[in-house]
This record gives structure tokens, C-alpha cells and sequence, in this order.
DNA sequence: GCCGTTTTCGGCCCGACTGTTTTCAGTCG
């Protein structure tokens, strides 16, 4: 039996129950063992009590030994024979949730989304109790739009709406402070929605301007301290701004930072200790309400370390506080180690870039242009990687506090060759490898490829792994675990490529070549000055991975890394 | 349904918003 299985079938027996109306504690505790089992690390055949696992008790506990024996589960199999399917689907609907669906279905029959259509339009709905004339409305409108609604958003979407939102929000005069929240401040890789967290003494006027100002299709909600919409941009994205008082602005920041689960855990500890923690403070035993100036303060009251948002994930993070002050962090940082020039497709010359480098206070950089087979980047010939190299040495000439070494971002051939003989590389302080043609090529030949690359003495370094961009394509599908073994192998470097477009190596590829101790370099792939910037976001994804500082390149010192390059050659 | 060095029963995170009510249930995050 898979693993996965077990986990989606509990999920289903918690649909199957919200469906039915049933208590929303029984039904949480179905996803609660559901997800008890998806974060214990180990296989099924590696368990041998499940109640043993908080979370999953007697009942739940017998669905999943039930399913291991049988390959099914006797309870979800009578759920599905009371519950028709064509209701699923309708809980994604905004305002219908297992009760109101359930009112629906057992007193008009509703089971599908034709049927909701025609009860909406013939009025029937409004006669339930609960329901009214602007529930039919607002049911007819979500059905019209069904499936147009807007899924999950890449980070690199939601990058430039961020910025262009936080142009606006300091634009505004009654702003005191503003900072964006939810799973984008937690830097995941898709969001549903952005949150922003407001603090200002005048929220009636902020709000007009959000109202004015902001390109909308549609005001979902417009309260007191929510203002919720729907910005009509090439995407349509689902806005939350909360309004509240300054001195309330670090607890509202962190709850709606969350993770929920993140939240869970805080809240059940400070109950422990007697507190009380919601959006507004901290009620502590007497009464008396708290508030902060800093997360780092909020955190402190509990006993807590600063917990980066980057982790506040599963609520196991509270689990592993010893190991936060571990985490790589962008005052870490002392290099980039991938970047290009105009030499080939960048913005920007090879001084302008080890200029940007020195003003971010890094101590050195590689330049790493495109090779010769990238003819649409302009890549370089071996005579004209020479003349950069002299540029580069007359650069370190004049910037003896800091070191740019001269590299390649060398093309891995559709044959398994590479892109230059070795009498160019080793002229060459720094080797990327990478694929960027015949992404379809079978998963044994994206192999050898690779392996051509990585066992080479002249290549330090894979770059984009796996060649994915978020949400839009999945790249060339290696075996990333042998690649990550032969990282190990042969002692080269493998990428974090910090675009948010890529974020490659993905945060479990991370996990298991941290536990293999391959070092990882944390790289901008900038094509301009401003992308160097994208190393923010890149060691804070590395955090969600738990990445040590120690084994992340960029953090070294330039003796350090030159003499691993040295041992390389 | 799950959980428990104060509890084997009575909690389960907490609060806002909406649309329904005429004080609150349902939904959402």
C-alpha cells in the first residue's frame, strides 16, 4: 500500500464527513492524522503502531491498518454510497461549506452543479433557513465563473504585484508601517492570494484610497479591518489587506503570516503558559493585553528564538529550535557565483556587475557567461572568453580588497559532450555545467549528460538542476538522487539557482543533499544589476529547506574557495 | 475522532465578515 493512498483516502473520508454536515471536530481530526502521517518521515512498512503517532488514534488508526489489509476502507465505501460525487466539487465554491451543502442536498436533492443552477434559478434556495436572496445571487455568480477562478500563482508572478502594491501602500500618507504576509513573506513557491498587514489611525480613509487606487474587478469583502479584492492584472489575484492599530501591527503581521498550522502550535504553547494569543496581543493570565515592537519580541515572551518566517511551516519547526541559528541567512552571504554580462545575454558589463557586487559587500564573484552553443545568448568563443578574462584581471587589479574570478556557464551538448575542450576550461577559474537544449530527451539520456558534466575534473559546479520554471514547465526530469549521489562522489557543487522563476534545486532535493553534506551554492543567474537581488530570496528558500550556512558556498571565504576550486583541477 | 503529570469528559486556535437573523450560524483564513 502507498503511502500517498493512505493519506488521500483519510483527506476523503474528512471531505465525505464536512459533506455530511458532521461535527467539524470529527472532521479535523481525519486531516489531522492525514497529516500526522504525511510528516513523519517514515515509510508505512516502518511503522508499526500508528496510534503510536499523535494525531491518529483508535479510529483513524483502524482505517489505515484496514487499508494496508484489504486495500480499502468500509467506512469511506459507505460514505460514498450516502453521498453523491458531483458534491465535492461544490465545496470549492466561496461561501459553501459542508453544512450549508449538506442543507442543500438533503432538502432539494442538490448533488451536482446543474442541479444548484437550476434550484438558484427557480428560488428555491432562498426559502432554507440560512439561506437568502443574496446567497442565490452570490451562488449564481461563483457558478458562472466556476474554473475561471483564479488556482495557485507563482513567485514570480507575485513578485512584481508585491512590489507594485508596496509602491502604493508607501505612497499613502496614513500608513504608519506595511508589510506583506502569508505564504508569500513565507516565500512558497505558489499562493493562493497576497496578504498585507496595514497598521494606521485612519482606516476608513486608507481603505478609500486602496478602493481608488488599485485596479479591481471585484470588492470581495470591505470591513471594519478587511479590505478583500480581486485586482484585475494579467492574472487575477485575490488581495487581503488588514487595517489595524500600529501598536497591534506585530501581532496581526504574525497571525497572518502564518502557517496555520504554525499558528496552531503558538497558540495551543501559550495557552500551556496560561496566555492567550489573537491578532490583536497577547492576553497574559491577569488580563492584561501585550503588545510588541518586533517579532523577535513576541517570540521572546514564549521563550522562543526569532523563528523566520521562512519556517514557520508544519509547527515542527517548534521542534527544532536549535537548529535555527544554524540557518543561512543573506548576511551569510559573501559571493555570487553565477551571473552574466553583455558579453552575452546580460544588461550589464563585466565592471558594472563586480561594481554591484562590491556595493552588496560580497568579497568575490565568478562571471559565468554562456558558452558557444547558446548562439541565441550570444555565447561565448573560446577567444572571446579570453579578452573577458583580461577585463576581469584588470578589474581585480583595481579592486585588490575583492575577487572576481572568470568562469563559464558551459552547455551540456544534446550528444553528452561539452560545450569547450579542456585546454579552454582549464584557463578557467570556475566551471557551471548546464542543460539548455533537448529538454525531451529520455531520462537515461538527460543522465549521461549529466554525468558527463559532473564526473569531469574541470566542472565544479551543476547549475539549474532539474531546468524547471515554476509553474510553467517541469524541465528535463533528471534523476535527481543519483545526480545528488554523484555530487557527493565526485565533490562538486550543486545549485540553488535563486530566480524566482526556478528556485532549482526544490526545497526536498535540498533536504537530501544536506544529509549527504554536497555543498550547495546559492546563485542569482543574474542577467542584470537588480537580479542580483534574487539572493534574498534564494537563501530564504534555502531556509525552508533547513540549509546550514556551513555547507552553502556562498558563505565561504575566498581562501576556502579557491582552494576548493584548486582541488578540482 | 483525538487527547490528557491538574481532566477518561469536555475541550478542540481565534476572530472577522456576511447574510441571515433579531442574537447568530456558517465560512474563511
Amino acid at each position: 500500500m502507498n503511502k500517498k493512498i493512505v493519506i488521500r483516502t483519510l483527506e476523503k473520508i474528512a471531505l465525505y464527513l464536512e459533506l455530511k454536515g458532521e461535527n467539524p471536530f470529527k472532521v479535523s481530526a481525519f486531516r489531522k492524522a492525514a497529516n500526522a502521517l504525511e510528516l513523519d518521515e517514515r515509510s508505512l512498512e516502518e511503522i508499526d503502531d500508528f496510534t503510536k503517532i499523535k494525531g491518529i488514534g483508535k479510529g483513524t488508526g483502524a482505517v489505515i491498518e484496514e487499508l494496508i489489509q484489504t486495500g480499502e476502507s468500509q467506512q469511506l465505501i459507505e460514505l460514498e454510497k450516502q453521498i453523491p460525487k458531483g458534491l465535492i466539487p461544490l465545496l470549492k465554491i466561496p461561501g459553501l461549506g459542508g453544512k450549508k451543502l449538506a442543507k442543500l442536498y438533503q432538502e432539494l436533492g442538490v448533488s451536482s452543479r446543474e442541479a444548484l443552477k437550476e434550484a438558484c434559478e427557480s428560488k428555491k434556495v432562498r426559502s432554507l433557513p440560512g439561506f437568502g436572496p443574496k446567497t442565490e445571487e452570490k451562488i449564481l455568480k461563483e457558478l458562472e465563473q466556476f474554473g475561471e477562478r483564479t488556482g495557485r500563482l507563482p513567485i514570480w508572478y507575485l513578485e512584481s504585484v508585491v512590489r507594485e502594491i508596496n509602491q502604493l501602500l508607501a505612497s499613502i500618507e496614513e500608513i504608519e508601517r506595511y508589510s506583506v504576509a502569508g505564504s508569500f513573506r513565507r516565500v512558497n513557491e505558489t499562493s493562493k492570494d497576497l496578504d498585507f498587514v496595514i497598521a494606521t489611525k485612519s482606516p476608513e480613509k486608507v481603505r478609500e484610497q486602496l478602493l481608488f487606487e488599485l485596479t479591481i474587478k471585484e470588492i470581495v469583502s470591505s470591513g471594519d479591518t478587511k479590505v478583500s479584492v480581486v485586482l484585475d492584472l494579467d492574472e487575477l489575484v485575490n488581495v487581503d489587506f488588514r487595517l489595524v492599530a500600529n501598536e497591534e501591527f506585530i501581532t496581526t503581521l504574525h497571525h497572518f503570516t502564518g502557517s496555520k498550522d504554525h499558528n496552531v502550535r503558538m497558540r495551543q504553547l501559550a495557552k500551556e503558559q496560561g496566555k492567550k494569543i489573537s491578532e490583536y496581543g497577547v492576553e497574559q493570565p491577569d488580563g492584561q493585553i501585550l503588545t510588541f515592537h518586533s517579532e523577535k519580541e513576541f517570540f521572546a515572551l514564549f521563550g522562543l528564538p526569532y523563528i523566520p518566517p521562512t519556517v514557520r511551516e508544519t509547527g515542527q519547526e517548534l521542534d527544532r529550535l536549535n537548529e535555527i541559528k544554524e540557518l543561512v541567512t543573506i548576511e551569510d552571504i559573501k559571493a555570487d557565483l553565477h551571473m552574466h554580462t553583455t558579453y552575452s545575454d546580460g544588461a550589464h558589463s563585466v565592471a558594472e556587475m563586480g561594481e554591484a557586487l562590491i556595493s552588496k559587500g560580497y568579497h568575490f564573484g565568478v562571471i559565468t557567461d554562456h558558452s558557444q552553443y547558446l548562439k541565441v545568448a550570444n555565447g561565448l568563443t573560446p577567444e572571446r572568453l579570453k579578452k573577458q578574462r583580461e577585463e576581469i584581471e584588470a578589474f581585480n587589479e583595481a579592486h585588490p580588497d575583492f575577487t572576481l574570478f572568470s568562469g563559464t556557464e558551459m552547455d551540456i551538448l544534446p550528444d553528452g559532450s561539452l560545450d569547450y575542450d579542456d585546454d579552454v576550461l582549464k584557463n578557467l577559474d570556475f566551471v557551471i555545467a548546464s542543460i539548455h537544449s533537448s529538454f525531451s530527451q529520455p531520462q537515461e539520456k538527460i543522465m549521461e549528460r549529466l554525468f558527463a558534466a559532473i564526473q569531469h575534473p574541470y566542472v565544479h559546479m551543476i547549475a539549474h538542476p532539474t531546468g524547471r520554471i515554476i509553474g510553467e514547465r517541469e524541465g528535463y526530469n533528471p534523476n535527481v538522487e543519483q545526480l545528488i549521489h554523484w555530487a557527493k562522489e565526485y565533490g562538486k557543487i550543486l545549485e540553488l539557482n535563486a530566480s524566482p522563476y526556478r528556485l532549482d534545486l526544490c526545497i526536498e532535493h535540498l533536504k537530501l543533499a544536506m544529509e549527504l553534506g554536497v555543498p550547495i551554492a546559492i546563485n542569482t543567474d543574474a542577467h542584470a544589476i537588480e537580479q542580483l537581488d534574487y539572493m534574498e530570496i534564494g537563501t530564504k528558500y534555502a531556509q525552508k529547506a533547513w540549509l546550514k550556512k556551513e555547507l552553502v558556498v556562498n558563505t565561504w571565504s575566498v581562501e576556502q574557495f579557491k582552494n576548493f576550486i584548486r582541488k578540482n583541477k
